[in-house]
RNA sequence: GCGCCCGUAGCUCAGCUGGAUAGAGCAACGGACUUCUAAUCCGUAGGUCACAGGUUCGACUCCUGUCGGGCGCACCA
């Protein structure tokens, strides 16, 4: 990358100036930023190199930049048209052309591999998002998270990371038994028998249908069972259902899991004889972090950072979800991966300290966990909002939004913000195939550049890299200098989790394009000029397709 | 009471590990289609970055406090 380039080039520059003026600061700790300036004036690239180093060496800013200016400027120059000092010491770099037009052709070499990197190879991530109980159908409060999840996926695998997809299925404790009791009430009704839901049951619709299912399939032979049975048998049958239900939802929006994870099989299955439970028992003992108290176990989550203890097996004998989280986590660490991510619903921030506490009890450090929180998503429709309680069943599922506004514009609404910020979805606008529908922008850029091709080629045109150096808008590097920022992007959007990086990015690029389009023709009398052009072109859409392609949202040919 | 997130243009939001004159889209107003896709473009207008201190050569960004908004603080999951 550039930015590397000019940071050593920098860099040795500092090294030399240090040598001439006999300075020595190997005992302080220096380091400097290159940065695209916001405004253009001040250059391609800057460092505050001599600010920093002006600072620490007791000297004057502007001083020290111009001796490193003309450091710069001694060796063999390959990188820099002009430099120049602005402000308080600022080093601003205008580059040579020829590096644009060179990185250019980097783009085409690249195609689909432009923005990827190697920073994470070796390193092994278990990402982990959704996780919903499978007691319903996905609403629209997983959504986000699901496309956080699947995108951030995406961008760490392009950047060189091992990644692990998984869904953690809450298929044990007392959600699950409650709806088996709920399906089972919905049966016998459907045999005129006269008994109620339980009052934190589940009341929704789909349950009653379950238990036409069920009956059609069963008869009336669960009546003769006893209740536990009965109840059992309701549970298997409506998990099955629903799990593949939420299965089939999260492949419609584009969502492949590599691993389906049950709680009930990790808290059941025994290694060296003793299941996951016990064996995170056996190291909370070892560490004397568990105590007993009015008849049920705690973890001194206390004594490992977080300000209150936990209890992991009530005194009814049954243990609670966070015991099994933490014996989930413990089967993560030994899984062997490097680091692992937790999507959660902000609701669970909670959740992040104890479990912290928890795995370092059994770990040392919780340096290998990081929870990604997502705040709330709020749907709003005629510009007000949609109330998403699950209690009176009222809420809105990922399915009925897919269906209403499809994949593409579902996926870009759900990632176009940053998670720790409230996301309002607007469903009239999420619909509106316009302009002020930010996803059609940017696909419209990729299939606008499309059509221009096919046209192209119809005319005996095809992109060359032959004559760039025709390529002499200011506007052409400016886009140019656009497409060179790729995998910079990528990379921050990798290294904070954040995926609407990209999508900013995306919107940012498409604009430049659109721009460009309506001020210069493509196709030009000149040939040498048109091919040229049509090679930034589908360097354009090369870059707009790989970032979709992040974002997990189609760019389609024509529209 | 304690904890997490947020507060930036009328609205919805960007602003990277502190950097130069704080940006975009929408909404408003005025323009551009015999010309490669007008799902586009151009122009105008819009700001005490909630507030008060502090750190710094420099603060929307970091720290402390205050005020607002959201969400949590179970022997539920």
């Amino acid at each position: 990358m550039i930015k590397e380039q000019i940071k050593e080039t920098v860099n040795s520059s500092v090294g030399k100036y240090l040598d001439e003026n006999g300075i020595d600061i190997s005992g302080i700790d220096f380091d400097f930023e290159i940065e695209i300036p916001k405004n253009i004036k001040f250059g391609d690239y800057s460092t505050n190199a001599a600010l920093i180093l002006a600072n620490k060496i007791k000297s004057k800013p502007r001083d020290v930049a111009e001796s490193l200016i003309e450091i710069l400027n001694s060796g063999d120059n390959t990188l820099f048209k002009k430099m120049e000092i602005a402000g308080p010491g600022f080093i601003n770099f205008h580059l040579k052309e020829a590096v644009y037009l060179k990185g250019l052709m980097e783009i085409d070499s690249k195609g689909k591999q432009w923005g990827s990197s190697k920073i994470g190879e070796g390193q092994k991530i278990l990402i982990e998002f959704v996780s919903a109980n499978p007691t319903g159908y996905l609403h629209f409060g997983h959504a986000r998270n699901a496309a956080v999840g699947d995108s951030l996926s995406r961008i760490l695998k392009y950047s060189g990371y091992e990644v692990t997809k998984e869904f953690y299925i809450n298929d044990a404790g007392r959600q699950m038994d409650l709806l088996g009791e709920s399906v089972l009430v919905r049966y016998k009704q459907l045999f005129d028998i006269d008994i109620d839901i339980p009052e934190d049951g589940y009341q929704a619709e789909y349950i009653a249908d379950i238990a036409k299912e069920l009956k059609s399939q069963k008869d009336d032979s669960l009546l003769s069972l006893a209740e536990d049975e009965a109840q059992t048998i309701c549970k298997d049958f409506a998990y099955e259902i629903l799990l593949n239900e939420i299965k089939k939802d999260l492949l419609d929006a584009g969502i492949e899991f590599d691993e389906w994870y049950s709680e009930k099989k990790n808290i059941h299955t025994k290694k060296n004889g003793v299941n996951a439970l016990e064996q995170v028992r056996g190291i909370l003992d070892s560490k004397s972090s568990v105590f007993e108290d009015e008849g049920a176990l705690w973890f001194k989550a206390t004594d490992y950072g977080d300000n209150q203890d936990w209890v992991l097996i009530k005194s009814d004998g049954l243990p609670t979800y966070f015991y099994a989280d933490i014996a989930y986590h413990s089967d993560k660490i030994q899984r062997g991966y490097n680091r692992l991510i937790n999507i959660w619903g902000a609701d669970h921030h909670s959740h992040v300290s104890r479990l912290k506490s928890a795995v370092t009890a059994i770990n040392n450090d919780d340096k290998i966990i990081e929870v990604l929180l997502i705040q709330f998503v709020r749907l709003i429709k005629d510009g007000k909002e949609v109330s998403m309680s699950k209690r009176s069943g009222s809420f809105v599922t990922l399915r009925e939004v897919l269906k209403e506004v499809g994949r593409d514009v579902t996926r870009y609404f759900l990632l176009m913000r940053s998670t720790d910020s409230h996301l309002d979805f607007d469903m009239n606008l999420a619909k509106e195939q316009s302009s002020d529908n930010p996803v059609y922008y940017i696909q419209y850029a990729h299939a606008r550049i499309e059509s221009v091709l096919t046209r192209a080629d119809e005319s005996g045109h095809s992109p060359s890299p032959e004559n760039l150096e025709s390529l002499e808008l200011q506007e052409e590097m400016q886009v140019v200098k656009k497409l060179l920022q790729f995998p910079e992007i990528v990379d921050q959007s990798a290294a904070s989790l954040a995926p609407h990086r990209i999508a900013f990015y995306l919107q940012d690029l498409a604009s430049e394009f659109h721009v460009y389009y309506n001020r210069n023709k493509i196709l030009t009398e000149n040939n040498e000029l048109t091919t040229a052009r049509l090679y930034l072109i589908s360097c354009i859409q090369t870059v707009l397709r790989n970032g979709l392609s992040l974002l997990g949202i189609s760019a389609p040919r024509r529209m």
